[in-house]
DNA sequence: ATGCACATACCGACTGCTCGGTCGGTATCG
DNA sequence: CGATACCGACCGAGCAGTCGGTATGTGCAT
């Protein structure tokens, strides 16, 4: 464990989780509530402190947003990369993807509602965030499918549009789950939507069939 | 024409037309703005006209907003129903479909822009909106690939879901397509989209090959 | 240890501004 | 003379961000 154990914390170390502290709060108000919606004085008093003592932490409402949304999908991006690491045949590689994804938001609605939908509602500031966020997972499904064309697996095609569609079935499900409130688990719709997928860029029948599907933690 | 042509028209008309006027007004600015953005002093700016004679033909902001996206969408659902009803064979009304949802977003960007952007910047009281509408045409797809498994076009599948999943792709590059500055023209997406799609619920190939696209106006 | 000087952390009343909506008034029509 | 259409100053609520203040460390000299 850390070097030390039942010593009062330094400034420093408080300071650090005070920060998380306020970041926590933040998420699960903007979660909960919105962007727009979302006060300032709202954040202070789930995070026990107050507006000023937010205001030391963070420059600005924004500020607290895109840190959140930045960490958010870094935690998801390596995730994927994990998942996807431990396969080397493309399609298996793509299906990781894909089943990890689905698993994670399965797992934590509230993540998935921070970047897919409260990034949208943050307003048009933000499009310049939301685009490279879709842009940065649609490259990351594009380039799984380069690899999947280059290794003969699937026939070659347009992989950045093919990209883009496929996160956006992706997306509209995951929204869907969301927004409707006697939501079946998600895992339900993965097997009918990994077959939808892997199908519309040409992957054999058989292939599709053969659901050698590990495990996600 | 209408049976009365250069007299003075009456106050009924003009108010009418007042009405058409600062509707259109608010389009254009909630599009080009956004929901939250757009001020009521300019929709009536944009409208020639004063807050206080905004707010004696609506109530509400809102009113003004639901008004729109329910026509918007009236609009384009007939469009599409129209388009598919000059085809007989459910697969080339599916085809239909998808090519007059993406012709008619290629001539009216706006369009677009207004039911798939602002309706979701627009804040959670609309979410019941937005749920709706991608409801609607999901559920519109989900009908003409139901018409397509019962024809034996292609293999049962869940339908419901195939129709949020395109819808959902369809959203996206529409989406991405509205983000981008350098935009290609849409329709340059519309064949490989259209395989893509086609070959994710399981139609022949051989069909997918035949283009027999009719065109649309 | 004790006192002191300074930094860090935090507080909450207040400010300044934005913006949806109202209201008393005016003009034009029928 | 209504009634309908329209105007724009004004109201008031909501809210991001500020600021003067307090309290609690933390380092350092004595």
């Amino acid at each position: 464990m850390s070097p030390n154990e039942g010593r009062p914390p330094t400034q420093a170390e408080r300071s650090r989780s005070r920060r998380e502290q306020i970041l926590d709060a933040a998420f699960h108000t903007f979660t909960r509530r919105g962007y727009r919606d979302t006060v300032m004085d709202e954040i202070a008093a789930a995070a026990d402190t107050s507006k000023g003592g937010v205001y030391f932490h963070f420059p600005t409402k924004e500020a607290i947003f895109r840190e959140l949304v930045r960490t958010t999908a870094n935690r998801l991006a390596a995730k994927v990369e994990q998942a996807v690491a431990e396969h080397t045949d493309p399609i298996a590689r793509a299906d990781a993807a894909l089943r990890t994804v689905l698993a994670t938001f399965a797992g934590h609605r509230t993540m998935a509602r921070l970047l897919f939908v409260d990034a949208m509602g943050a307003g048009r500031v933000f499009n310049a965030e939301t685009n490279a966020l879709h842009d940065r997972f649609a490259g990351m499904i594009a380039s799984y499918l380069d690899e999947a064309v280059s290794a003969g697996a699937i026939p070659p095609i347009d992989t950045a549009l093919s990209g883009v569609a496929w996160f956006g079935a992706l997306n509209e499900v995951v929204a869907r789950w969301l927004l409707v409130d006697e939501a079946p688990p998600l895992e339900t719709a993965y097997p009918t939507l990994r077959a939808l997928l892997l199908r519309s860029v040409g992957v054999d029948e058989a292939r599709i069939a053969d659901d050698s599907a590990g495990s996600v933690p």
